[in-house]
RNA sequence: GGGGGUUUGUCCGAGUGGUUAAAGGAGACGGACUGUAAAUCCGUUGGCUAUGCCUACACAGGUUCGAAUCCUGUAGCCCCCA
């Protein structure tokens, strides 16, 4: 990541001042030109975004906080769902073809990923944030037109130049054509949004670039106008991972994809090497916060700090106050101690995202319910050889009290509420099973 | 087409005809420590109606009191010759 080079013709509160105390400027086209470009008025800028699921990710909060950036400094955001794009998918960092989408399942994509760019942008006043779908100025597009208006003005050696083609042809999966022809619908996005809403500026993560410079390269010979560009770098923990990503699979927005009790525990467990760039590049917290943070990281660490004021930030972001207060809640009782005495609403809503399953409530008559079977039920063990040998551990735990006995038969007296059990098995694995 | 080799548990990798459910390592999972971290240390790691029983060493058969270990056939992989 380049350092943030200090240029005194840059004002810390200007917006590119601000994006690069942030490292939030990876590359950019013409900065200077760029600077002058904002400082003379409002302008528009647009990044794309694909819809490839229902909701957004980790990974796209990136680009939704630099246009939200982008507004707050006045400027005029639009967000831009691949509707068309998404039909035939990027190549840029993927290294296998993509399955395309059906257009039933894309426009589903677009609506709920609309819905959470809401949140985010302002859609109202005087810069409202534009939501638009490039599948509407694509679907009556002819291929012929196309091929004369667009391809016309793409030499093909300058295609197979850009590094996402090349390193997709060197590969064993190949490139089609379709996926070649990315490329020139993402730039003539960029041409269009230019003649039709006067947007002069592309942004991006990293590996957006070579199709925003194709954009202001086919700008300048369509329109004979100078477009900009600027990339952020991609939200990488320490060791070159992807962040946003848990083994079991992407942080989303979308509450009941990801709880806010998963979305802020994510956030609260970030690594230190990682965490004040998530607060640089994700939120909003201000230099001076930023460096009494980084400071309290480094003589501190135990406390975590950063950590906390990230997660908090984060989760009021997406999840509302309400959200960061079930989460908290949330993570008092199942890091905290006995859960006893408690209701089976209040167990519901703590453990929002926790598996849970249903069981007759005759099993705790008689001899009671044997642990082992109460284990399998749960799922948190696929054998009785797993359910003994978790207990001999001291790895299992009922209503967060360790249980060593592998006889234990649970009867109704070991009911967390009404109708509740919480198994727990290991630090932080939990499994409710309900007795019905 | 002919000859030789190889095939082991989640993965890598030992394995003498008989305490081999299979050394060792990795991973995973627990536990201790800790900052709900990293590192470290310890333990566990086929299934079950469980002081015993069942299923496992590519697959199918055979020899033997007894086989992952020997034989035959089938399949996969590798090498040499044509």
């Amino acid at each position: 990541m380049p350092e943030n080079k200090p240029e005194n013709s840059l004002v810390e509160n200007s917006l590119i001042g601000e994006l690069k105390w942030r490292g939030l400027i990876h590359q950019s086209t013409d900065e200077t030109g760029l600077q002058k470009l904002l400082d003379s008025g409002s302008q528009t800028v647009y990044i794309g975004f694909d819809p490839t699921a229902t909701s957004l990710h980790v990974g796209s909060l990136m680009q939704l906080m630099m246009l939200r950036r982008f507004q707050k400094a006045g400027h005029r955001p639009i967000a831009l769902v691949g509707g068309a794009t998404g039909m035939i998918g990027d190549p840029s960092g993927k290294s296998e073809e993509r399955n395309l989408l059906t257009a039933q399942q894309l426009q589903e994509n677009v609506d709920g990923v609309a819905a959470q760019m809401r949140m985010l942008l302002d859609f109202d006043g005087e810069n409202a944030a534009m939501l638009l779908n490039n599948f509407d100025w694509m679907q009556g597009y002819s291929y012929l037109e196309f091929l004369r208006d667009v391809g016309k003005n793409f030499p093909v050696g300058a295609m197979m130049g850009k590094e996402s083609v090349r390193s997709r042809l060197d590969s064993e999966a190949g490139l089609s054509y379709t996926e070649f022809s990315y490329m020139l619908l993402q730039a003539y996005d960029f041409v269009y949004l230019a003649k039709n809403h006067g947007c002069l500026i592309q942004a991006g993560g990293s590996d957006q670039w070579g199709n925003v410079t194709a954009g202001i390269d086919l700008g300048r010979r369509m329109l004979g106008q100078q477009l900009f560009g600027i990339t952020a770098p991609l939200l990488t923990t320490s060791d070159g991972k992807k962040m946003g990503k848990t083994e079991k699979g992407a942080i989303w927005l979308d509450p009941d994809r990801t709880s806010p009790y998963e979305f802020f525990q994510y956030w609260r467990t970030v690594d230190d090497a990682d965490v004040m760039r998530c607060i640089a590049y994700l939120t909003e917290i201000d230099r001076q916060e930023y460096d009494s943070l980084a400071a309290a990281t480094a003589s501190e660490p135990e406390k975590r700090a950063a950590q906390n004021r990230l997660a908090e930030w984060m989760t009021v972001l997406i999840h509302g106050d309400e959200g960061l207060a079930t989460a908290t809640r949330a993570s008092e009782i199942l890091f905290g101690g006995e859960i006893g005495d408690a209701t089976d609403a209040s167990l519901g809503s703590i453990f929002a995202d926790v598996p849970s399953s249903e069981v007759d409530r005759s099993n705790l008559d008689g001899d009671g319910y044997w642990i082992v079977d109460a284990l399998q039920a749960t799922g948190l063990v696929k054998s009785g050889g797993e359910a003994r040998r978790a207990i001999k551990e001291g790895g299992v735990y009922v209503n967060n009290t360790r249980e060593t006995d592998e006889k234990k038969r649970l009867a109704t007296s070991d009911l967390a509420s009404e109708t509740v059990m919480v198994f727990r098995r290991g630090k932080r694995k939990y499994a409710l099973l309900r007795f019905v």
